[in-house]
DNA sequence: GCAGTGACGGATA
DNA sequence: GTATCCGCCACTG
């Protein structure tokens, strides 16, 4: 038997992995990936999750923010390449640190992943 | 084991 | 829109 957790570490892998599935252009949320994973009142280890995911190269945690589109995260990118600039080069308008068009940007797993 | 903290979300005022 | 409270769970001291 695995570890009976809800959450754990599979829940850390599995917040990088579904965020590596977010097509370039388009952005999700923690509640949205939360949900997916099953634990949509956990949005918080979301980002605890992808706090860890600057261990990694794949993870592009700039497509994550909060479910106003707000990047809730730029604070903890480094200043050499903030969200807003990494979001801008793959066509998402980002001004004064919200996502611009959010609804139609929006991309969630329990959906997308559905089909 | 307990308290504080956190890249959140929702409800309430 | 802002402020406050609660819930949820992992990490740190």
């Amino acid at each position: 038997m695995k570890k009976p957790s809800k959450l754990g570490e599979d829940f850390f892998h599995n917040v990088h992995e579904v965020v590596k599935l977010i097509p370039a252009g388009r952005v999700s949320t923690y509640g949205a990936i939360a949900n997916y994973l099953g634990a949509k009142r956990s949005a918080r280890m979301v980002g605890y999750a992808l706090n860890g995911s600057f261990s990694l190269d794949n993870v592009p945690a700039h497509r994550v923010v909060n479910r106003l589109g707000i990047l809730s995260g730029k604070h903890h990118f480094p200043p050499e390449r903030p969200m807003e600039m990494a979001l801008a080069e793959e066509g998402v308008t980002v001004i004064e640190d919200k996502v611009q068009n959010f609804e139609e940007l929006f991309w969630d797993p329990a959906i997308e992943l559905a089909l």
